[in-house]
Order: C-alpha cells, then sequence, then structure tokens
DNA sequence: ACATCTGTATTGCTATCCGATACGGCTGCA
DNA sequence: TGCAGCCGTATCGGATAGCAATACAGATGT
C-alpha cells in the first residue's frame, strides 16, 4: 500500500499541484459575469466547493483584503487589492511596453479611439480602454473582452493563424453576438480572415457595438503568432466606412511597423 | 497533548485560515515593483517561501493560467487571467457603477481628463483612466496609486475624515513625492485640507505630474467616509490655476452631487 | 570544463486542511 | 407574531494533501 497505486492518484497525475490555491482562486472566479454580491451559499455552487470549504476560503481572501462583506452584510464582493495585481500584469506586460508609445502617438494622429487587446486564444481582451460616451459602462473598462469571431482585431489576429488553427477555434469559439451584426458564421468569418490577409488589416462594421467602425492590425511576436492586437474605432455617424478605412489604415500600418522595429 | 496549548496556535488563533492559499497570493504580490520575469529563486526570497514551496505554488498557478514562464523561458512573468478578475472587480464596484454616467457626462462638459480614483487609507487608486500623452506609460494604466498625501483626490479625501484620524493616516502613509512639489510636510498636508473644507473642492498643482494642475472632490458612502475622488487634470500650459478652478468647480461640484443623489 | 544559475521531479512525514454539524441573527411570508 | 429559511460564523476529530529536503538535466557565462 505504500506503492504508487490508483489510491493516489493525484500524486502520480500532479504532485505539485496545490489544491487549496487551485480552490482559493477558484472563489475568485466564481464572481465572473456576477451582478450582485455573491452568498457563500453562491460561491460553494458555483464553484462546486462545499459550503465549509468556501467559509474558509472566503474567510482567507477576507483576511487579505480581496474579498470584501457588501455593503448591507449579505454576500461577498471582489475588492481593492485586485487592481494591485492588475497594475502589476499591464505594467510588466511586454506586448504592452513596446506599444505603449506607439499607441499614444497614434492616437495624437487620428484624433480617434485607440484601443489595444490582447489575444487569448478565444477571446480579444482589452488592456487599455479610452472612455468613450457611445458605450455602455461595462465595455469601457479594462479587462472587458470580445469573441475573436466578432471584432476587427480578432480578425486580424486569426489572420495570421494557419487554416487548421483557425477551424480549431472556430470550432470552440463561443460565437456570442454582441450586435444584430455580430457575425457568427464560420464561413463568413473566413472571408474576413481571407480580407485580412489581403488587405493587411480587418476592418469591421457594428460588430462590437451598432453605429461603430473599427479598423485593426495584429501585434505578433517574434515567431509570427498573434499576441493581441491595435484598434481604432470610429462613429459611422461621422464616417463612411471606406474613408474610414483610407484615413486609417496607412497611420494604422505605421504603427504596427514601428511597433516591429522595436 | 490534545489541548488547545500554544503547539497549535493557528488553531486557536484562526482556525479558518488557509494558509496555502495565503502563500499562493503572496506568490502573485511577489510581483510589485519588479520590474523584469521573477525567477522561482526571487519569488522565493520576495515572499519568504521555500524554494520548494514557490516551485509548487508556481507551478500551480501556472496551471491555472494566472502565471507564465517569460518568453526567454527564465522567470514567470503575471499573465493574462488577471485581467478577468480586473473586469470581475471593476464591473460590480458599487462606487464605479454608480459613477459612470456622471462621469462621461462631466467629461463630456469640461474636454479635459476625467479621472475615478479609490481610497485606500493611504493611497488613491485610478480605476479609470484616460491615456494621456503627457505621462509616463505606468502613470496612465488602471491600478495605478499615488500616496493621499499628494494628490487632489487624496486631499479631498481626507477632508471628510475626522483630524485624529487624518493623523493616524499621516503618520503611518508612505509620503513619497512623485514630483519636486509633491507635499510631504504633514503640516502643508493638513493646510491643504483645511483649504478643502472651506473651498468644498481640492486644487493640486504638480503634485503628480509636473505642468499638470487638478481639481477633485470626494466621494462618499452613506456614512460619510471617503470611498475615492473624481478629479479632472488640465495642464498649466493652457490653464492659470484659478481660472481652472473656476472653470471646473462648479461642473464637478454637480457631477458629485448627482453622485449623491443616486 | 567548472561553478552556478535556470526550471523540473520524487518522497516520507505530519501539519494542515477538510466537511459535517451547530448557532444566533435577520428577513419576509403567513 | 411566529416560523421557515436564509444569512454569516464557529467548532472539532480524522486523514488527506501539502510540506521541505534533496536530486537532476540543461543553459549560461566564465
Amino acid at each position: 500500500m505504500t506503492e504508487n497505486d490508483h489510491s493516489d492518484p493525484s500524486r502520480g497525475a500532479d504532485g505539485l499541484f496545490n489544491r487549496s490555491l487551485a480552490r482559493g482562486l477558484s472563489v475568485l472566479e466564481s464572481f465572473r459575469d456576477a451582478d450582485r454580491p455573491l452568498s457563500l451559499a453562491e460561491i460553494a455552487s458555483r464553484t462546486g466547493l462545499t459550503r465549509s470549504a468556501a467559509q474558509r476560503l472566503v474567510h482567507t481572501l477576507r483576511k487579505l483584503g480581496y474579498l470584501t462583506l457588501a455593503d448591507d452584510g449579505r454576500g461577498f464582493l471582489l475588492n481593492l487589492p485586485i487592481l494591485d495585481l492588475t497594475h502589476d500584469y499591464l505594467r510588466m506586460n511586454p506586448v504592452l511596453r513596446r506599444a505603449s508609445p506607439v499607441l499614444l502617438e497614434l492616437r495624437r494622429q487620428v484624433q480617434e479611439r485607440v484601443d489595444l487587446s490582447l489575444f487569448d486564444g478565444v477571446r480579444m481582451v482589452y488592456a487599455t480602454r479610452l472612455q468613450s460616451k457611445r458605450e455602455a459602462f461595462f465595455a469601457t473598462l479594462v479587462g472587458h473582452s470580445v469573441p475573436v469571431t466578432g471584432s476587427s482585431g480578432g480578425w486580424a489576429a486569426l489572420a495570421l493563424l494557419p487554416d487548421a488553427e483557425i477551424d480549431a477555434i472556430l470550432a470552440r469559439a463561443p460565437l456570442r453576438a454582441l450586435t444584430p451584426r455580430s457575425l457568427t458564421d464560420p464561413d463568413a468569418i473566413r472571408a474576413q480572415i481571407a480580407a485580412v490577409r489581403r488587405d493587411g488589416h480587418a476592418l469591421a462594421l457594428e460588430q462590437v457595438l451598432m453605429g461603430e467602425v473599427a479598423i485593426a492590425m495584429a501585434i505578433s511576436d517574434p515567431q509570427g503568432r498573434p499576441v493581441g492586437a491595435v484598434h481604432i474605432a470610429g462613429s459611422l455617424a461621422e464616417w463612411q466606412p471606406e474613408d474610414f478605412r483610407r484615413r486609417m489604415a496607412p497611420p494604422l500600418a505605421a504603427a504596427i511597423r514601428s511597433l516591429r522595429a522595436a
């Protein structure tokens, strides 16, 4: 019985894995998509933990500051120290570090909203956001994500991948439509990717937000794999799509070029 | 020996505390102020963990996506899932939720940079940031923090507290100067707080950044305790400080007023 | 070629985490 | 006005899961 038999699967499987830490983080993650403070019972149910485990983990996270009891004493909420991690992540992110001056200069040139998003496999996650009066509260927040399938940056990123990989992503991607015009049909998305390969950039109409036109180019790592995208977004009330493309594509391309040099 | 003696202090002291989780989070926190990827040895040294513990914790965090091996295979870096927590935190933050529409409207009115920061006890932590060409990369990031003692928002927040509490904060606050003009002398800071109480707002000159004038008012909870501040920042190249104050104070006050009503 | 870093892997011991169970307070339905 | 059900909180014996020492392979840079 001291042998490595099935009585200790976790040992053979992954003896380095720390279950308590994983469970604790799953508590933090359980706030995904929550729209109000979560009670212990809700946390337990969302994470699959027992109420006891949730209690102990929440207690610990509270002592460390990551969670707080909501104002009315019912339910818990993520708390400020999260933003310290945010800052450390953003600050050390190699893509952002390189891109930041380029982004500011691009913004100065085009006088429209310039964003950077990071590629995740199936999503584009915004790492820098300009506030915009046209958008809803959530959408203006750092960490907001949109499907690769329905954003200019996503198409630009996908275009760098081999077709087989694109197929795999399209197969498992959520294909959630953010607007009535968001593409969800794989063939339509493949057509956009073909357009990116032809034009060198992606142009998207009302994929993320009605009334918005966006142009994007991908950022890649030295191996040529996509790691993110730079977007410029404008209003259809002010721009004809092709005018927007003609005006924005050159400075965007210049920005991406100088990014590659850096 | 089964008694609750000193051999088990953690039981009597805090039997609910999960040490593994705390240690795991301390690994994430160890990236604070790091300026390059951290090796296992560095993480161990920063956290006070053994190399073994650091290894297991890093392994786990890596499996969960929170850490990643740096590009060159030397050292680890915080990774994208951090931004998911960021988004969940910002999205559910009651202060931000209430303030967001007000911020956008204020921004529309004043056409200058409008930020919101959250009060921490000793720091003001930026929860929304507008990119600004005048500022360095780090300073434009969400999660960036400045001392309460040297920012308009900090003075505005402190002004809501009883003097005894202010003294306590001044005693333990870092008093780090961000510019040559940043106040660090407790009495000078107390004078600014007095000015806030008189004027209803804080006006700061070059406290966070040279060439910048900022005006701020605090946001408080129903008990009247400060939870954050709304800032408007302008350039001294374009504004005389008193002109800035006269122009910005009324719309700022209106914004804060409508926040209290909400 | 050696000293010294990386990150990775194994193992016996036992401290630490586990989860069932119980409690007092508050809400809201009856 | 009471009871049912939720809230967050507290306790405790048992054994699982985390612990730290130790060893290893590869890269770096003397």
